[in-house]
DNA sequence: TAAAAATATGAATTTTATTCATATTAAAAA
DNA sequence: TTTTTAATATGAATAAAATTCATATTTTTA
C-alpha cells in the first residue's frame, strides 16, 4: 500500500479552497473537473482521512483538509522559491563561487574585488577558503571549489588557467637593516637572518620556491605571522624581514621606515592565475570575476609604475 | 514543458545523499537503481540545473543539489508528521470537537468535563462556540460543529441526541424577599417582578418556554446578564429574581442570603442532551466525552441529594 | 418539483515511472 | 599502466498512474 501526499495533491487543496469548488479549481490548474475528482478521492483513500466535505456543494475543505491546507501554503511557496532559484541558476544570474586562495597574500587584492563583484551579482554565494588545508586543484576538480588563485598553473584535464597579472616578489626590511644598504638581495644573504613568512608550508613561498631552495640556503630563524600588516609591524622594528609581492608593499613604498630591494640581480618575477573548471568560464559572473580581477590588477601595476 | 518536482525527487536527493549513491539509495527506497538513475536525470532536465556530480563514483550533490537537500530536509519531515497526524485522526487518537451551547448556563458544568477531557485526549481540537450567533443543529449537519448541548431534542437525519441529565428549573430570590414565603412559584407570581435572565433569546430560555409563555405572563421587568455570578450577585442585592438549573445553585443552597423554590406545584423538570453526528458517535474521544458528562451529571446529582 | 450547478464514476486513453538487460564510466587493484 | 571491479547510464519493454471523455449522481436553487 502506496501512501504517498505529492505536490499535486497540495496543489489541488489549495486551488480548490481558493476557487471555492473542483470544477472552477479545475480551471486554475488547466486540467478537467474529473482528474481533480479522481485525485481527492485517491488521496483521501491513501491518508484514509475525509479532506472535504461532501454534503455541501460546492465541497469545502473538512478540519483535516484544513490542516492540509496549512500545509500546502507552507511548502508550495518554498518549491516555488527554489525553482526560481533555479531558474536564475540556469540563466546565469545566480551561482556559487567558492574560492581557494593558495598564494596568501591575495587576500590583499582580492577583497576589493570582491566587493565590487557582489555589487554587480547580490546573487552569487560567494565564499572564500584559505586553500591551505587542503589541496585547491583536487578540490577544484571536485567541484568543491569554483575557483583557485595560485601562482603555480599545471595541465590538468578540465581545468584552464587565466593568466591574471604579474609581479615581482620583492625584498622588505627596515630601513635602519645592514641588508638595506645593498642594491639588491641574494639568498646567501639570508643566512643570518630571521625571516618572516606567513604560516604556509615552504613549497608555497616564493622566497623558499625561487630562492632558497634553489641556492640551498636556510635562515638563521624563521618567524610567521598571519597578516600582512602584522609582519609590517615586525619588520619595521626590525625583528626580522621578509619577502612579498611588490603591489603588496606599494603602500609602503614611500615610508621612510622600510627598505625595500629586487630580490637577485635581475629579481624574481611571477605570474598569477586563476584557475578554474574549463565549463565554468561559460558561467558570465565567472569570466566578470575574472574581468574584475585583471582590471584590479591594472590598478595596482599603474600604482606601482607611477612611483 | 511541465516543471514540477515531487516529493519522490526530494526523497531521492535525500536518500542518494545518506546512503552514499545511487545504488544503495535504491534498496534504502526499495527499488531499482536504474529507476533512480532515470528520476534523477528527469529531475535535471526539469530544472535544467546539475543537482549531482557524476565525474565522482559514487554520485555526489552538487551545489544545487544540495539546496535541494536542504529544501527535502525540511520538508519531508513535514509531511511524514501530517501522515502521522492523520493516522492518528483514523485510529480516533486525534480529531476535532468543536461544540456549540445552546443552554447558556452549561458552561457551568461542562469545563470541569473538557478539563478531564483534555487531560486524556491532549491531540483533540477542541473549541467552544457559544451556539447563540448562529443556529446550532445547522451548523452540526454541516460539519462546522461536532457537538451541541440543547435541551430540544429534536429528530433530524443524520443527528443522533444523546441523553446526559435532567435537571429541575428552580426559582431563586434573595432571603428577604416577599416570594420566599411561598412553598412553590407559579407563572403569576412573575408579574410584579424583575426577572434576570442570560442575553438569549426567550424561546431559550426554560421560565420562558415552560412557564411564562405557556401561562402568557410577562414579568412586571427583565433584567440581563452574562454570567451566572452576576446573576446571583444581583439576585442577593434584591435587583430581581431569577430562574436556573438545580445544579447551578447547589452552591449557594447553604447560603442563607438566598432563597430556592420550585418552579409550579410539581416543579419543572428538562433533559440536557448531546447532539452528534451519528457517525461521530463512532469515534473513542466523542463516547468519551459523552461519557465523562454523564459521571460529571452524577456527580453533581449526589451533591444535590445529599442535601 | 423541475432545472441548474456541482461533483462522482467507469472505461478508455494518455502520460509517466519502473524494470530488465546491458552499455558506459570511474575508481581500485594488479 | 592495464585489468578488474563497482557504480551509474541508457534504451526498449512493461507496468503503473493520472487524465480524459461521456455520463451518472447529488445538491442547490428557482
Amino acid at each position: 500500500m502506496k501512501m504517498h501526499i505529492e505536490f499535486r495533491h497540495l496543489r489541488t487543496v489549495r486551488a480548490v479552497h481558493e476557487a471555492g469548488g473542483v470544477a472552477r479549481a479545475a480551471d486554475l490548474l488547466n486540467t478537467t473537473q474529473s482528474a481533480l475528482s479522481h485525485q481527492i478521492k485517491g488521496l483521501e483513500k491513501q491518508t484514509g482521512v475525509e479532506l472535504f466535505i461532501r454534503k455541501s456543494k460546492p465541497i469545502r475543505l473538512s478540519a483535516a483538509g484544513q490542516r492540509l491546507l496549512k500545509l500546502a501554503n507552507k511548502i508550495l511557496p518554498e518549491i516555488d522559491a527554489i525553482q526560481s532559484e533555479f531558474e536564475d541558476l540556469r540563466s546565469g544570474k545566480s551561482g556559487r563561487l567558492h574560492i581557494a586562495i593558495e598564494c596568501h597574500a591575495c587576500f590583499e587584492w582580492l577583497f576589493p574585488v570582491l566587493e565590487k563583484f557582489r555589487q554587480k551579482w547580490p546573487d552569487v554565494d560567494i565564499d572564500i577558503k584559505p586553500g591551505l588545508a587542503f589541496e585547491a586543484l583536487p578540490a577544484l576538480q571536485k567541484e568543491n571549489v569554483d575557483l583557485v588563485i595560485s601562482s603555480d598553473p599545471e595541465k590538468l584535464p578540465g581545468i584552464t588557467f587565466t593568466h591574471l597579472f604579474d609581479y615581482k616578489s620583492v625584498f622588505v626590511s627596515s630601513a635602519k637593516h645592514p641588508l638595506s644598504k645593498k642594491k639588491w638581495i641574494e639568498a646567501s644573504d639570508f643566512t643570518k637572518e630571521t625571516l618572516i613568512t606567513y604560516p604556509v608550508e615552504r613549497s608555497r613561498l616564493d622566497v623558499f620556491s625561487q630562492l632558497l631552495i634553489p641556492n640551498k640556503v636556510e635562515p638563521a630563524q624563521i618567524r610567521k605571522a598571519d597578516l600582512t600588516s602584522i609582519i609590517l609591524l615586525l619588520v619595521a622594528s626590525d625583528r626580522g624581514v621578509t619577502v612579498l609581492p611588490d603591489w603588496v608593499v606599494a603602500e609602503i613604498r614611500n615610508n621612510s621606515d622600510y627598505s625595500i630591494k629586487p630580490l637577485s640581480k635581475k629579481g624574481i618575477e611571477r605570474g598569477l592565475y586563476a584557475a578554474t573548471r574549463t565549463e565554468c568560464l561559460e558561467k558570465p559572473f565567472m569570466r566578470n570575476l575574472i574581468d574584475l580581477a585583471g582590471q584590479e590588477a591594472g590598478r595596482l601595476q599603474k600604482s606601482l609604475d607611477s612611483l
